[in-house]
DNA sequence: AGATTCTCCCATAATTCTGCGGAAATCCTT
DNA sequence: AAGGATTTCCGCAGAATTATGGGAGAATCT
C-alpha cells in the first residue's frame, strides 16, 4: 500500500481528491498550506500531488525541497495556468507528471496508477522478502534465513506467482496458463499437486486454500 | 436493460438524444423542464443526463436532489459554459461525468456506456467501505477494522452483490440468478439461509428484510 | 544407458460447504 | 387479536471440493 501526500488549498477539491484517491485503497494525507507540507517532507511517501498555486509557499520551492530531500520521489503536478505547465515541462521530470485543471477526480486516479506503478514496480533485479525467505527472482533462488532451499523450476515459477500477487487469490485456471502456459490440456488438480509439493518445501509460505476458488498467499 | 432519464429543454435536441439512446437498447424518459424530472426522481433510473441550463430549475438544484436521493446514482452533464464546467468538477463526483455542447450524439452514447458500465459492474481494483467493513473486491477479502473475516464464496458473492447496489431492493430471483446462476432449479429458500449466514458472519451489516419481496442492504 | 528426479494422475481420505426439512418466530391483513 | 403467510433458526446429511499417498511414465542428469 502507497502513501500519498496531497497538497492543495481548495479545501473542497482537496476533500474530494483525498475521498477518491483512499477508495484506491492509498493511504492519503492531506495539506492545505505549503509550510505544513515541507515539514512532512521527511517522511517520505509514496507520492507528492501538489498544487502549484498556494498562498503561502510557492509551488515550486516546495517542488525544490522535495527533490532535495529525495530526488526520485515522484511529484504530480496540479495548475490551471498554461505559463505554470509550461514551466513545469521545463524541469527536469524524473518520474513526474502534471494535470491541468479543471479535471476530473478519475484522470488524476488513473495517472496516480500509472505513476506508482512505473516508479515502485518490482524491479527485476531486486529481491522479494516474506518472512524468513528471501527470493531472488532473476537467480531463481529463495532462501530461508541464508540457507537455500531446492525448488524444482515449476515449484519456482508458482512460487514467483504468488509472491508477486501477495493476497490475491489464484483460480487454477490462472494458475495452469502461468506456470503449464496455455497449451496444457490435462487436468487441473495438478496445480493442488504443486502446491502440495511447495507447502511441502516452504512450510513457513502460507498458501490459503480458497474452497470453490483456488489458492492464495496470505501477506507474511 | 437500463433506465435513462434525460433532461434538456431544448426540444429539438432531445428528440434526437432519446432517438439514439433508444437505438442502443436503453429505456429512455425524457423531459423539457426541471420541475417535471424532479418529480421523477423517485423512480430511480439508472442514469441521468442533464442539461445545466434549465429554464425552470437551475440544474445544481437538480443534481443535488438527484444525489440526495441516492447518492450513488450517476449523472452526465451538459453544458456549454466553461464556468458550469469548473462548477461542476468541484462537485463531489461519484461515477459521474460531463460533456460539453456542442457535442455528437455518437459521443454522448460512448460515455454513456462507460458510465453505465463502471457504475453498474462490480469493482475489480479499489475497495468498498461500510462502516467498519472494508471490501477487496479483487482479493475476495472482507475485514472489520483490519480484522479479516472469512466468508465462502457463496456468501461472498452475496456480499458483493449487496454491496455494490446498496439501498437497492433485491428480490430472491434476482439473488438466485447473480450468486447461482440462471441454471439453478431448487427452492428459493436457499436465499433465505445464505442472508442468515452472512448476518451472522457480519453483524454489522444491515442487511434488510424487505416482506414479501426480498432483501436489501441499507447504506451504512 | 542407468540412475535420479520430476511430473502427472489415480484412488481414497479428509474437509468444507450447502440445501433442505421442520419448528419457532415474526410480520401483515382483516 | 387471530390467523395465515412469510421469514428465521437449527442441525445434519449429502454434495462438492481439496488433501494425501503412492505409482508409473517422462524428463533430466551423469
Amino acid at each position: 500500500m502507497h502513501t500519498i501526500y496531497l497538497v492543495d488549498d481548495e479545501v473542497n477539491l482537496n476533500r474530494v481528491l483525498v475521498k477518491y484517491l483512499e477508495q484506491e485503497g492509498w493511504q492519503v494525507k492531506s495539506f492545505t498550506s505549503g509550510e505544513a507540507a515541507a515539514s512532512a517532507i521527511i517522511e517520505k511517501p509514496d507520492l507528492w500531488i501538489l498544487d502549484i498555486m498556494l498562498p503561502d509557499l510557492d509551488g515550486f520551492q516546495l517542488i525544490k525541497r522535495i527533490k532535495a530531500h529525495d530526488e526520485t520521489t515522484p511529484v504530480i503536478f496540479i495548475s490551471a495556468r498554461d505559463e505554470d505547465i509550461d514551466k513545469i515541462i521545463g524541469l527536469e521530470m524524473g518520474s513526474d507528471d502534471y494535470i491541468a485543471k479543471p479535471f476530473l477526480p478519475r484522470e488524476l486516479v488513473i495517472r496516480v496508477k500509472k505513476i506508482l506503478a512505473r516508479a515502485y514496480a518490482t524491479p527485476k533485479t531486486g529481491l522479494i522478502r516474506y518472512g524468513d525467505y528471501t527470493i531472488y527472482p532473476e537467480k531463481r533462488i529463495i532462501e530461508e534465513n541464508g540457507q537455500e532451499i531446492d525448488l524444482t523450476s515449476k515449484e519456482y515459477d508458482l512460487l514467483i506467482l504468488f509472491a508477486t500477487q501477495i493476497g490475491t487469490p489464484m483460480s487454477r485456471e490462472q494458475i495452469l496458463v502461468s506456470v503449464w502456459g496455455d497449451d496444457y490440456f490435462g487436468s487441473d488438480r495438478v496445480v493442488d499437486d504443486l502446491v502440495r509439493r511447495v507447502r511441502k518445501k516452504l512450510s513457513k509460505l502460507e498458501l490459503e486454500t480458497i474452497y470453490g476458488i483456488g489458492y492464495r498467499l496470505v501477506a507474511a
